[in-house]
DNA sequence: ACTTGACTCTCCCATGATGGTAAGGTTTAT
DNA sequence: ATAAACCTTACCATCATGGGAGAGTCAAGT
């Protein structure tokens, strides 16, 4: 299986194929002859995984220890477990400190009458916030 | 005031005003014979209107037009809380992004034991989702 | 006057994940 | 044989920010 259709298959582009391997996130695969990178079945599972993972939001570095748990039988489910927990705490700071941009904003735009005169608590309330 | 005493007073750092200034975000400001930017008063609150308008998530490129939109004394209202409703929906978008995550981490790893067994259904169903 | 420390200048490099493009080689199908 | 579709590497871009090097400047203390 050429790059494409492993891309195709696992829905990882060519291009993140290659930095994947670049950086040492997948093993370098064999090459034909003519260096065209080979992939197998359990090469686009491993892909799909790497997809699976980053949809949910983790990082390279994260899928990477994720990975290293995958691939290791004598795992502890405790040590993965963390790694999502972890994740899930992060996803939290990230989730609030939106959900307070979203709030300000929302105030501000709601006293804004928003028609074609200039005064405008949003900008004002940008530039005198406390 | 120099650059140090600028980024003090408006909590942007020198590395940040002097890319500011490089992008055009804001307008070169005088110098000195020596070479050294120097700042007043205004440049500082005008600092400050960036750091509180990137704090609610805008982007530089936003800020840009938020800017024009502030120092324009003819500007309509309906302008500005247009481009915050533009950021509110895409703070939205963002934050049900997220939250999709978090709801399907969290249920994978409600079902982790999380001990000394290896068996983890987090991993199986990174592998494995639909 | 001279040193010292704190500041400033420009320039280059790095991040993280991804995409684009260019210039060239390969394979496959017509 | 030729064209289409593919592959290769290498470089550049994004976005906002920080780090560091090497050199110049300024103010305060000796």
């Amino acid at each position: 299986m050429n790059i494409g259709d492993a891309a195709r298959a696992s829905d990882v582009s060519a291009k993140m194929i290659r930095h994947y391997e670049r950086i040492g996130l997948i093993r370098t695969s064999s090459r034909t002859q003519a260096g065209y990178r080979q992939y197998h079945e359990r090469d686009v599972h491993l892909l799909r995984f790497i997809r699976r993972a980053r949809d949910l939001g983790f990082s390279l570095d994260q899928i990477g220890q994720l990975l290293s748990l995958w691939d290791d039988p004598g795992r502890a489910s405790a040590d993965v477990k963390r790694l999502a927990e972890a994740h899930i705490a992060d996803l939290d700071t990230r989730i609030a400190a939106l959900s307070e941009m979203r709030t300000t904003l929302t105030t501000l735009a709601q006293a804004c009458h928003g028609d074609h005169r200039p005064d405008c608590p949003i900008l004002q309330g940008i530039a005198d916030a406390t």
